[in-house]
DNA sequence: GTAAAGTAGTTTATTTTATAAACCAAATTT
DNA sequence: AAATTTGGTTTATAAAATAAACTACTTTAC
């Protein structure tokens, strides 16, 4: 009845990164702090956690001499998210 | 952007429980037990936790001889779980 | 030119969760 | 009467989320 959550998807921030990712093609670091209100700590972690699972690609660049961050999403990534959104559909629409 | 999904909702076992519970007014721990696949212990420390918020109301009966523990959601979970599902979407339905 | 503050993150530590393993009490089976 | 089953609870462990502290460099103000 209840299909597994993907685990690395199943987490607030995770999901939102990805959701953001998922529309742009291509963002910074800073844009995705703006958007989650998330710490940059905790943002650099779950990047890192995503590119590991193959999900993203992180590009680290300079933006003139600051250090950028630009994170893409990958095929795998979309394939994840794709099947989180239908697996998590099960549960919230119940009678479904 | 993205709102905060309530925490309490966010896990796995406790989002499948509470979508069960919707749809069927009330229900057995075996019942639970049966279509979540989780451990018995898992199920309690959970269900606990969603009577602690109020979401769910556990009684405790005896079917025969044996202990029988009913489950039934609330008000307050029921809005819960419309919150959590109004949110969500937020998250997977990116650009909307 | 150097001290203070800002940018853009990373690393480490702490708290919180989720989960499983072990346990309990009574009933049933062999 | 010993072993197993029912219906769970409690405790211990593994994993996650998060915040706090830190790094490395740049810019601004004195």
């Amino acid at each position: 009845m209840f299909k597994d959550l993907d685990p690395l998807l199943h987490s607030q921030l995770r999901l939102a990164i990805v959701s953001l990712l998922v529309s742009v093609e291509e963002t910074e670091f800073s844009f995705i702090k703006e958007q989650t209100n998330a710490t940059a700590g905790n943002i650099s972690v779950q990047l890192d956690k995503l590119q590991e699972a193959g999900y993203i690609k992180i590009e680290k660049t300079f933006k003139g001499k600051y250090p950028l961050t630009k994170c893409s999403i990958t095929k795998k990534g979309i394939k994840a998210f794709e099947d989180y959104v239908k697996t998590i559909q099960q549960y919230i629409q119940p009678g479904k």
